[in-house]
This record gives structure tokens, sequence and C-alpha cells, in this order.
DNA sequence: CTTTCAATTCGACATTTGGCGAAATGACGG
DNA sequence: CCGTCATTTCGCCAAATGTCGAATTGAAAG
């Protein structure tokens, strides 16, 4: 009973769908990304991967000063397989999660140190800014590979 | 997006789950059944059951002056079938959903007419007593028919 | 028509939860 | 070692949620 609530409460609020469907879809992420993605405050995104994490939904992994998420590697309960295809398949009718697709696709054309820098400035690097989904030219040493 | 939140949300409480677990085990229950295996207020039974409602998970049937719950005939969500089979799967290793089985025997085996009265009156008819399962003789004019 | 009674709705209250900013952590670069 | 910087932890506040008892609803019985 405690994983199965621990795994509906984690999926029971609008932004930890988001970063899960995120995740499901670009496979492994940084913070700054995700934090950049909904648009909220990092300590507050910080705390969503966490009970995420707890749920034995998503996987944390430390590379430098970046933290990648992506999702759990095995089911966070036995018998949970069919999670993912279902949390997807409703996401797939979401205006809002269809919207994050094309969202993390700028964020994603942005190199990661340059997100995180702009971050630390002035906040909101590509607020609706579609912009170019670009090649992604940034696989040196940063966030991103 | 709107309707994966209400069915996470309506199954990330303890006592939704476990009236969700009731039903798809015992295929339709009077409130006050419910009431009893809860052990909560009629108001806050109700309102638990207005929401997996809401989620169409489950649907209600009335019947003079009695209300029926019973799981949703058709999936809550398109892609969603799976979902008793997932929670009831959870259910299977959980102490207290283990307990409520056995529980449920106990009210079961209390003609619902008697089980209201004593709810009137003093509250409480098996807190804990498992009694014998016994045969199922209230087959007559009050709910369980 | 009035009473009775299961269920729901309403109003109040305590707890939990989502959000932020500030401080702490911990890794890298000088 | 010391500063920088991404992330997390810690207080704090506002909003949402679970719970109850009281009042309301609506169907059956007198």
């Amino acid at each position: 009973m405690r994983e199965l609530l621990a795994i509906t409460k984690a999926l029971s609020d609008a932004s930890r769908v988001r970063l899960f469907c995120a995740l499901a879809r670009r496979g492994e992420l940084c913070v700054c990304q995700l934090q950049e993605l909904l648009e909220l405050a990092p300590s507050t995104t910080s705390k969503h991967l966490s009970l995420l994490a707890a749920a034995r939904l998503v996987e944390a992994r430390k590379e430098g000063r970046w933290v990648y998420y992506r999702l759990a590697t095995e089911a966070p309960a036995p018998g949970m397989d069919g999670i993912v295809e279902w949390v997807l398949e409703q996401a797939a009718m979401s205006p809002v999660l269809d919207q994050d697709k094309t969202r993390l696709d700028a964020i994603l054309a942005i190199p990661p140190e340059a997100l995180c820098q702009q971050q630390a400035e002035g906040r909101r690097c590509c607020s609706s800014a579609p912009a170019t989904p670009a090649e992604v030219r940034w696989r040196k040493d940063g966030p991103g590979n």
C-alpha cells in the first residue's frame, strides 16, 4: 500500500506528470532543463523530482555539478510495468503535455551551460518562443552527454 | 490531463484505495457497508465515493433510500483498462487491504438494515471481530440484492 | 401530510501540500 | 584553500485536502 500510494501521489500533480512525460520521451535530462520546462523555482523542481524518485518512478545520476534524471530502469513496484505506457497514452491527449514536447525542443537547442547562466541572471530563457529546434552542437562537456 | 489527474488523485488516498478494492472484489456495495469498512463518518465516506465517481472509477446506483456503488462498467479513460488489475495486484501485498477482505465478510454477514440501525445508535458494529463469514440470509428486500 | 432515515452537502477545523527565497551542500576551477 | 555554481535542504506562507458534526435532501412508511 505504501508503494502504491507513493506512486499515485507522485503522479497526482500536474508538474510531476509533466516531468515524468518529459523524461519518458527524452530519456535523460538535467535539472536545469526540467526547471526551465516547468518555469518553477529550482527548489520546487528539485522537490518534485525527489518525490518522483521516492516513488521509484525516476532515478538520478550525478555527474560533476549536474544531476540527470531518467525513468527508473525497473518497474517501481512488481506488476507496474505498464505505468509508463498509460501515462503517455493519457498525455497524448493533453494540450499542456503536447506543448511541452515542442517546448523541450527549444530548451534542448540551448547549450545547457548557457541555460544555467541565463537562469542565474534574468530568469526564463525560452518562455514560449519555440525557436528553431536547431542542431544540437553542445556535445562537448556540459550537461547533455 | 484533467482525467489523468482526477484518476491519480482519486487513488492517492488510502481510504479511497480501500473503497476501490472492496468494490473490485465484491462487485456492488451499499454506502453503509463501505462506511462500516472504513470506520469513518458517513459524510467522509460519501465524499470519498464522490471523488472516485468524479474520476469515473466507480458508478452509483440508487435504489430506494440506499445507494450502491460498483466499479465503472467502462474504463474511466481510453487506454486505462488495466487499472483495476494493477491496483489489485498492489493490494494483494498490503496488510491493510488483506484485513479488509475478512472484515468485509463480517460486515456482509450482518443484514444491512441491522447495520444501519446499529450505526444510527452506538456506532461501530464489527470493529475487528472477524465473526463467522456465515451464510448470507438477508436476501429479502434490504440492501444486498 | 408528516415522520423517518440513508445519503449528501455545508461549514468549520487541523493537516498536508505546492510554492518561494535563503541558506547549506558538494563539486569544479583557480 | 577559496570562490563559483548546480542542486538540495530548510523555513515559511497560501491553498488544497481529510475529517467531523450539523443541516439538507429525497424516498419510503406511517
